[in-house]
DNA sequence: TGTTAGCACTCTAAGCGGTCGAGTGCTAAC
DNA sequence: GTTAGCACTCGACCGCTTAGAGTGCTAACA
């Protein structure tokens, strides 16, 4: 048996009443929501077909059908070829340039989750090709040096060292120049051990600061090891009674507090070389334990060459794919034009 | 009518039942519960009596008694009374220090939450008097100036400036000696616009880079506008089915989620400046909107000299004040020795 | 051959009445 | 002051019935 026009017609039509109203969907409704005018007995026919096929399920005998995952991945895919221009017009930058950071993104995070009503994810860009830029340690007290590390694409880290010896200016100032000389310019993968024993030894009895910035650059570095994951929206999960009963619910908003176990989701997002677009995970799709009953949309931004980062919109598997693949168009274009006009 | 040692044996026996259960407890039950060898019609008069004093609610006619708000804050002061010393003792530093603030207390703060099933909240240290410490300027890249700054309690603040002109390192280091001579050891009251007026003349055609680095500076030492607040255990909600039904849970959610609505809790527990030991706010008395059917426990923590912190639980009403408060008090001695020894 | 009307069947949700048990207040007796 | 006893209340639970939605199947129609 094929899937011909028809019975994607009726498919579609009974995915749309889903989405809407969250209950199974019987064979009079779409008689009447169509206009293939056919009557229910027909669609019964092709319901029975449909199901065969795996795209409907019914829950229980007597019941209406609902859309599987296959089905839902069958209407999502058609559903993106067509609406690839739609958002090129409505591009408006609603996002002013917010000075930090963090805060930008936990906007935008809230500001999807709002216009969605479902709940957000947004992660920040993670550095790749990191290369260290500048190193500087200053005197901050008698006894504190202060190391800032500042790494390709302005990822600044500070470090507070405590030195015993008081180190006078002119040993500080060695210090920074033999640290520049050394490094600057250079991937984690490049500072090896016999640099850093030559620096060791070069700085004579500071080696030990030497390693304690040796371990902050490399720390500041791989910054992915603390993926920093904004989220928004938690209370949506309650406007959906599949999702809102206790169990759910519960597992659900510990994935969401525990931002950490969100982080699969942008790894295998980023991981995707060539995926420009939007990808969509239906019910056990989903990369993330624990949210097996839901859809998870999400788009890669880019701030500046090799600063990717990911939004995402997480909701019940009857979501509204059209509106969440259009606002997730529209914040991936205004963060990728952020700082590239 | 008066509240003697029976009456308040009986209500401690109600209240100790219902943590328990979290269900109405009647007569008969404590009859048997406590030794004071009564017949439940003894304690269905006792019970009347409470009643009518307050103490404890009827949800509706022939079911047990609950306590009330005044119930339980009766109870909790008579408790805090005599736990004081108990925790002394078993004071050991579970937490090992971590190298990074935000680390560390995100990490006390899910601590908490796993050893009391509740959730969970602290915030990072806020600091008062702050003074200027330290700032400098260094060249990253050709047009691109860092600006760092320290305040005392050794927060640090960067900002990246970019300058057109491409200023030399002499001037660079000019403005450095400007910016510390003007401003080391202030605090943001003593920096007038006198002062700064007299710095922008002296920097000549750098005065935009001096207006930059003033703002950065105000930044950083009223750090206290965007407050940090880590949170834990939003899971635990669904342990207590008062809390659990959709509407309730939702609230408490939403208020966890977006942790600037738990700042009311920060700012009226720093507030009070001779409260050293516990706070508990039961049900209505609580300074956070959306947290009316909780009790909120909190402690206030000080790193340093002036650098203090709120930790706090957040239960049902019915929680175990007892466990909370020895756990609060743990951890409140582990902060307050971590940076002190 | 595809479409449709009709019918028997299934299953769920909701409403209803009865029963059970926990708990109360009151009264009278100790 | 304490207690036993009793009538009363109320929610939880169980089983039953009913209504309604929806199905699959069959037979008839174009």
């Amino acid at each position: 048996m094929q899937l011909d026009e028809r019975k994607y017609t009726i498919l579609q039509a009974i995915i749309r009443n889903y989405l809407e109203t969250g209950e199974p969907v019987g064979s009079r409704t779409i008689s009447k929501y169509t206009d293939l005018n056919l009557s229910s007995a027909t669609i019964r026919n092709e319901m029975a077909d449909l199901e065969e096929l795996g795209y409907i399920l019914q829950p229980h005998t007597s019941a209406g059908r609902i859309p599987s995952d296959k089905g839902y991945r069958l209407y999502v895919d058609k559903m993106m070829e067509e609406k690839e221009r739609e958002v090129e017009e409505m591009k408006e930058t609603l996002l002013e340039k917010e000075s930090k950071m963090d805060h930008l993104l936990q906007k935008a995070a809230k500001m999807l989750a709002a216009n969605t009503d479902y709940a957000a994810v947004v992660s920040a860009p993670q550095y790749h090709r990191n290369k260290l830029k500048f190193i500087q340690l200053s005197r901050v007290d008698v006894n504190q040096i202060l190391a800032v590390i500042v790494v390709e694409g302005n990822v600044i880290k500070n470090t507070m060292l405590t030195v015993d010896e008081t180190l006078n200016d002119e040993a500080l100032l060695k210090l920074n120049i033999l640290l520049n000389t050394h490094l600057n310019g250079l991937s984690l993968d490049e500072i090896n051990l016999g640099m850093i024993s030559a620096m060791k030894q070069q700085a004579g009895i500071y080696s030990d600061i030497i390693a304690n910035v040796i371990d902050a650059v490399a720390e500041a570095i791989r910054a992915d090891e603390d993926l920093e994951i904004y989220t928004s929206g938690a209370k949506n999960f309650f406007k959906y009674p599949e999702l809102a009963d206790n169990e759910r619910a519960s597992e659900l908003i510990t994935t969401f507090e525990e931002k950490q176990l969100l982080s699969e989701l942008v790894q295998d997002n980023l991981a995707d070389e060539n995926n420009t677009g939007i990808q969509v995970y239906i019910g056990s799709e989903t990369p993330v334990q624990g949210m097996k009953d839901c859809s998870i949309v999400t788009a890669t931004y880019e701030l500046d060459e090799g600063m990717k980062g990911t939004i995402g919109i997480i909701g019940p598997k009857r979501m509204d794919y059209e509106k969440v693949v259009k606002n997730l168009k529209l914040l991936k274009s205004q963060l990728d034009d952020l700082y590239r006009k």
